[in-house]
DNA sequence: CTAGGGTTAG
């Protein structure tokens, strides 16, 4: 048999991105680079576009010659694709081989100081920024105010580039009202864009959504609707991003019918559209949410986990196992499960429907946890009374590096208190201010005087409420007086009572505590001057309701309900369990049950 | 090759 000699003795394998690379140059017959390094850097950035950033790198390591173009390339490809340390690892390297940034170079390394929230960082390009002559140019100018709205504890950095900024464009202007709005400050986003409007600057689609954004934090629907009308006016009602904002702050403001309205009346929707409607109803009607999920996979969008956010959190809001275990089911089948936003809402989830070990299974399952996973997990086990579990999730956590939050506090210390456990819970107090240097706000003082309250440390409790640094609220009071109740302490309630009702004077659920109280002391007359008090306050009573899932029915039901052929059913169960908790030994209280109304708050 | 907008969690 004859054997075939090559040719050449060596044949260079053709990598796969040059072959890409020819078959661009195929695909551009008007190609002609004048710099060998384009077409490298082009591809560069084609594979970050796709995310290939192992390709990007390895084809960036074999460039013989890299110039601005390409290291800058590196840089925002890096950030875009959420490699903020990454993109400014390469920037050092490029300012060690001595190559000179450029006014692209410096806005795209001040998006990845943005991006790692890193003040210093952004000083220091500044400074760079400086020496190479690039402040002036507006890409420059704007993402320098980017960085310090980002990273700064005010506006006030932001604002001082942005006085300086001339001429200011459009985008100096978005920069500046989004830097208040990202912060929360929605009425400081508002005063930015009337100021815009007032010096006349182009409006955009991009100005509008984050001045509706900014409204929809203000929650006043009075500013939301001018601003609707005047981007009719602008003919910005076509905007998708627009709208979707106008729909978010409808829902914000409490105005559901009018984002219902948007909703309906919007010619093209997005997945977006579906989400923030979806998020707006699991506010205020998760049973609404659950419809609209549903209207919506009929429709044929494939749902994310921002949709199964909201879905999930509107199963746990009302409870309902057998329809959260099918969203389960449809997060796992769309590949979603390793979402950590979501797991964290399953966690809630499972736990708010009964199922503690499912939160569990869903917990131990994440290969990243992060403070809200943490936490969600503690209120699990504090809510089913396993206080010891949650000391024990609290400590673990802090062991692997995640500090506590006063949400965090806020968990294990009421795990603690329904659990009894007087000792840990006050321990973690003291953790908070002495390690954390934290200053507890009211609703932890809410909770430690809960948690001394309910194991009977009564008057220990009160000390602590006369010794805060800051005012006590209602939350503060309302734990002292649940306590004085359960403890039968008529008089130190009738004062915590009395200072709730000061702090907050229409809450009708005070004047009912209250009320018992004399009651239960057969102060008849002032129990009547309290129940006159609180009629007063009209229209807030409301019938507090059960419901339970059935075979994927809903029922509800209400004190004194008729549920039709049912009802002789249920009070036949409720006797049996009335006659098995007396055999085991438990004595109703009826002191308080028998003047007791179904109060809303 | 570069900047700006919308949705989510305890």
């Amino acid at each position: 048999m004859n054997t075939i000699k090559l040719s050449t003795p060596y044949i260079r394998p053709i990598p796969s991105m040059v072959l890409n690379a020819l078959q661009w140059t195929q695909c551009n017959p008007s190609f002609s680079p004048k710099n060998p390094s384009f077409l490298a850097t082009n591809l560069i950035k084609s594979y970050f576009d796709k995310g290939l950033i192992k390709d990007a790198r390895k084809l960036f390591d074999e460039m013989p010659e890299r110039d601005v173009v390409a290291w800058t390339t590196m840089i925002a490809g890096y950030t875009s694709c959420n490699y903020d340390s990454l993109a400014w690892t390469v920037f050092n390297e490029m300012l060690k081989e001595g190559v000179k940034p450029n006014a692209f170079t410096v806005s795209s390394v001040l998006k990845c100081c943005k991006g790692m929230k890193c003040y210093s960082c952004g000083t220091l390009v500044h400074g760079l920024a400086i020496k190479h002559g690039l402040v002036g140019s507006i890409y420059v100018d704007n993402s320098l105010m980017d960085v310090y709205a980002t990273c700064c504890n005010t506006m006030n950095e932001a604002c001082m580039v942005f006085r300086d900024v001339y001429p200011k464009n459009g985008v100096s202007w978005t920069t500046l009202i989004a830097g208040y709005t990202h912060r929360g400050d929605g009425y400081g986003g508002l005063r930015a864009f009337q100021q815009m409007l007032s010096e006349g600057a182009e409006q955009s689609a991009f100005s509008f959504s984050i001045a509706v954004k900014a409204c929809a934090l203000t929650r006043a629907s009075s500013h939301g609707v001018q601003l609707h009308a005047t981007l009719v006016k602008y003919g910005l009602n076509s905007s998708l991003p627009v709208m979707n904002s106008i729909i978010d702050m409808y829902c914000w403001c409490q105005c559901l019918s009018e984002a219902s309205q948007c909703f309906i009346e919007m010619s093209q929707k997005d997945l977006i559209t579906w989400n923030t409607l979806i998020a707006g109803y699991k506010r205020s009607n998760s049973t609404k949410c659950l419809s609209v999920f549903t209207l919506m996979e009929s429709q044929g969008f494939a749902p994310n986990c921002f949709t199964f956010t909201s879905v999930v959190a509107a199963c746990a809001d009302l409870s309902l196992l057998n329809c959260g275990q099918q969203i389960h089911a449809n997060i796992l089948r769309r590949g979603l499960d390793r979402n950590m936003a979501l797991a964290n809402s399953l966690i809630d989830m499972y736990a708010k429907c009964g199922s503690i070990s499912d939160s569990r299974k869903i917990f131990d399952f994440q290969s990243l946890k992060d403070l809200v996973s943490w936490t969600s997990m503690m209120i699990a086990y504090g809510v089913h009374g396993y206080g010891e579990e949650a000391v024990k999730l609290f400590n673990e956590m802090i062991r692997s590096g995640i500090r506590p939050d006063r949400v965090a506090f806020m968990a294990v210390l009421s795990a603690c208190s329904h659990a009894g456990l007087v000792i840990e819970g006050l321990r973690c107090f003291n953790s908070m201010v002495t390690e954390y240097n934290m200053v507890p706000d009211q609703d932890i003082y809410g909770c430690v005087v809960d948690l001394l309250g309910r194991a009977g440390k009564v008057e220990a409790a009160y000390e602590l409420i006369k010794n805060m640094p800051v005012d006590p609220d209602d939350s503060v009071w309302g734990a002292l007086l649940g306590s004085c109740k359960a403890h039968k302490l008529p008089n130190l309630g009738k004062l915590a009572a009395q200072f709730m009702l000061e702090a907050r004077p229409d809450m009708a659920r005070t004047f009912l505590m209250l009320s018992n109280l004399y009651a239960s002391e057969g102060e008849w007359k002032d129990f009547a001057k309290m129940r006159k008090l609180m009629k007063g306050l009209g229209g807030r009573k409301e019938p507090g309701c059960s419901w339970i899932e059935l075979n994927s029915d809903v029922y509800s039901f209400a004190v004194g309900d008729k549920l039709g052929h049912q009802t002789e059913m249920v009070y036949e169960v409720l006797s049996m369990m009335i006659l098995h908790m007396e055999a085991v030994g438990y004595v109703p209280d009826l002191n308080y049950s028998l003047h007791d109304l179904e109060v809303g708050t």
